[in-house]
DNA sequence: GACGACATTTTGAGTTGTCAAAACTTCAAT
DNA sequence: ATTGAAGTTTTGACAACTCAAAATGTCGTC
């Protein structure tokens, strides 16, 4: 029955590198070697960390074929995952950040934000649902919404709905502000070119984008309908 | 011309420690069991971080008679004053915490918000000098505005204005704002009577209030005139 | 000057997180 | 089966911070 310690921020940062690869597969083990190159250190650290926190409870963990995270653990991974996506949406629409520039400084503030600051900024914010970039925001309760979107790259012409971006270094987001495409924006998807590799789009209110299949891979588009999922066995 | 890391967030808070015993008697040592006494940590732990403190430049250690702060150190620790109050202004001015509650925040906050962060936070807050409880604040390059006061206890009969607090205990900081002895208000100092250990005061707009002598001693009242002085030898 | 009381320093040890490099699987391909 | 490449684990080490408890120094007093 030893008490608990709260979670050290590298731990944190573990669960979180776990819970986000593990989202690419599920119910596949995460490698150890990913979770090295995710968080900048050797492998060998990371076998050490993974055994830690494979003995507090936050993992799973088989040797020679990677982790997961228990029910404990994902909940954690949430929690964390709540505060670094309230921590952002506050940077840019309280402190006047802009997209492109706020996952550093909320890569730090997630770890040293108390409960208390945190209801208080989710409160500011009106409880919000998602983050700058459209990731959803995970409840208090470890429960996260499954959005309902699809890639751009797969969607049909017509009008549509920009809901989230996946890629968020600071030159695509700047890339895609300049032009208007950021989460709620209405476009229309004018055609796709195979061969060229290319999506055309217009910008309600906006002008002609052109981008790339690649780049359109990474922005989602609402679908109809959307569902609250509670995480299974938590 | 080993690269200097940037001082972790206990050497800052050790500096923080040695600049605030440092006030109380300029120019002379603070023993370092006072400094464990306030780091709550035991003597020995102190002994050992203060040597290196001495090794980095930070402070002047004298075996057995105590430590001060080089330049080096003093700025360092003002800077850090200064996002320890900057940061507690923020919590009452844009978040809506009471001034009773901040100090446990921007504790943990002062180590991890940017700089980048704080000169937005003192943007937004219109280039403050001094923080809920009148304390002054450091500006970026070190130096720091003394401020012309002196305690209520010393005060004469007469109108007379709030400057700053001294007690930033929860249950003093609820005293005064209920009556509204806040820095800035207005007072009437009405009469000192040393035999019952009071005093009685009448605050602008309020009620009739009496405290101790010493709590007296720990509520700073604006003089004439002030000025900015720069730090010596920085 | 010797003695205590008290503060400070030393010593030995533990925790967390990390690395470099050697040792060890695993698995696919021959 | 054997081999080699690739990924994983082990080992020994280190840096920062801390503690408990023994050793040491300082100072005022008799």
């Amino acid at each position: 029955m030893a008490e608990q310690a709260p979670p050290t921020s590298t731990v944190e940062n573990y669960l979180k590198a776990l819970y986000v690869h593990q989202q690419a597969q599920p119910d596949a083990l995460v490698p150890l070697g990913r979770l090295a190159q995710a968080l900048e250190v050797t492998p060998g650290t990371v076998t050490t960390m993974v055994k830690g926190l494979s003995e507090a409870g936050y993992a799973q963990y088989e040797s020679r074929r990677g982790a997961r995270l228990t029910p404990t653990g994902e909940k954690l991974a949430l929690q964390v995952l709540r505060r670094h996506r309230l921590i952002e949406l506050f940077l840019v629409d309280i402190v006047g950040y802009d997209w492109s520039e706020v996952h550093d400084d909320a890569e730090i503030l997630e770890h040293a934000v108390s409960d208390k600051l945190l209801d208080r900024i989710d409160a500011m914010l009106g409880h919000p649902t998602t983050d700058p970039h459209g990731d959803p925001i995970p409840k208090p309760c470890g429960t996260i919404r499954k959005q309902n979107v699809q890639p751009l790259v797969q969607t049909p012409a017509g009008r549509h709905q920009i809901a989230q971006v996946l890629d968020h270094s600071p030159r695509f987001l700047d890339f895609l502000r300049e032009r208007g495409l950021v989460p709620g924006a209405g476009i229309e998807v004018i055609g796709r070119d195979e061969v060229a590799g290319i999506v055309t789009l217009r910008v309600h209110g906006g002008g002609e984008v052109i981008v790339s299949l690649t780049a359109a891979g990474r922005i989602l588009i609402a679908t109809p309908e959307e569902a609250t999922v509670t995480d299974p066995e938590t």
